[in-house]
DNA sequence: GTAACTGCAAAATATTTGCATCCTT
DNA sequence: AAGGATGCAAATATTTTGCAGTTAC
């Protein structure tokens, strides 16, 4: 088995244990982000898919996705939407996505740092925590 | 001096002190900002003032804002833009804002917890960080 | 064959820009 | 009085909705 076809055969197992059908568009956006160890924006998906999918096709496809807790958005300061799937969480339908997020302010890539996870933080009482997410925002490796 | 008056003060002085002319739309903008411990989101603006600005004006009014450090947007994993002025960092006109935010999935407001300071963490070698944010969400003291 | 997905058109929102008028300094 | 701020109109940009045609199962 060869990796593409591998790769084909995840795509494929992830849809459809998500009961969405395997359509054209779903599988391009899908390869894309499981090709990507960055997030995404909902213009990303046009330039770097190189399909000129239609913008509803996206928008649509990135909420199903949503729902089904395939992707999810990142927090960004500069207010860009931001999707990502994340390695393990993701695929479950349920993500605890415990990890940092790393947003470059020279290339504007954001990038998951999936071997740094957030640390706890204790909260004044009769907060009740559901999610921690943290975002850094710098220069990355490549924009040294 | 009453409460009200050294507010009026401490307005003036913020608007002042960032060579800003002191008008109308500023002065009631950044009174909501300093009364409120929350995020605002734009379209709070015109609702929690209960003046009817225009939209232009508003986007405007934070937009300088920005520009002088008064207030920051705060990373929103909904991907809803929201501003806070936080106490001590940004009225300098650099902001640290180095507590953490937490909104709330139940009411919607993004609370400021000013006393959490958001650890540290190590990254991998060559990402260089400038800045931290950390966004807890959860269910708020408020809506328990 | 049927239900679900896509693409087009268009509606609804959100944000930005230009310019004449008004207000702050 | 001069420069900056506001408000209106309108241009852009972004997101959502409806519907007919197409595709997956």
């Amino acid at each position: 088995m060869t990796a593409s076809r591998m790769n084909e055969t995840q795509i494929d197992h992830i849809l459809k244990h998500n009961q969405l059908s395997v359509t054209d568009s779903r599988k391009k956006i899908l390869e894309l982000f499981l090709s990507s160890n960055g997030a995404l924006a909902h213009g990303d998906i046009e330039k770097k898919t190189g399909e000129k999918f239609d913008r509803v096709t996206v928008y649509r496809t990135l909420q199903v996705f949503m729902e089904k807790g395939i992707i999810h958005t990142i927090p960004t300061a500069d207010n860009s939407v931001r999707y990502a799937l994340c390695k393990d969480d993701c695929t479950e339908g349920h993500h605890h996505d415990n990890h940092v997020h790393f947003v470059c302010s020279s290339c504007g890539n954001t990038i998951c740092l999936e071997d740094v996870t957030v640390p706890d933080v204790k909260l004044p009482k009769g907060f009740q925590p559901e999610e921690f997410q943290m975002v850094v925002t710098g220069v990355c490796r490549e924009c040294q």
